[in-house]
DNA sequence: TTTCTTACA
DNA sequence: TGTAAGTA
């Protein structure tokens, strides 16, 4: 598929495919007219880049660790080198305090909408709610 | 019409 | 990342 398939597949602008192909991220192949030629399996992959990104990893983390994370992983283990586990288990971490963060923000806000709520329904104008509680 | 590259914000 | 220009 060409760039435009992709690109409305996985919800990417042409930009940024061209981009991660820039980075290494993943490859294409040319027609005759010049045209990027895709595989079809790089709409999973596009999604899974995403994915990393938004989880905060930038794209060169990224590139080193694709290839750890792909489909057939578990049985063949090659791709283990020291650095490769440290880098592994340093972005495992951001991303757990990544969560920590994002969970301690959720509870603020779900707080500060329950108190919001509440109070606007015991209002008195809540004529329904008012009667039935007292 | 679609894509390409390069360059600027 | 978006957008513009000039092509093929």
């Amino acid at each position: 598929m060409r760039i435009g398939e992709l690109s409305e597949r996985t919800n990417t602008s042409r930009r940024l495919l061209r981009y991660y192909e820039e980075q290494g991220l993943i490859i294409s192949d040319r027609c005759a007219n010049g045209y990027r030629n895709y595989d079809d399996r790089l709409v999973d992959r596009v999604l899974q880049i995403r994915g990393l990104l938004d989880a905060g990893l930038p794209t060169r983390i990224i590139k080193q660790i694709l290839p750890c994370l792909d489909k057939p992983r578990n049985i063949y283990f090659p791709d283990a080198t020291p650095e490769m586990i440290a880098t592994l288990e340093h972005e495992r971490d951001r991303m757990t305090e990544r969560i920590n963060c994002l969970t301690r923000n959720r509870d603020a806000i779900a707080d500060y909408l329950d108190a919001v709520l509440v109070r606007r329904d015991n209002r008195p104008h809540a004529a329904a709610e008012a009667s039935t509680t007292s």
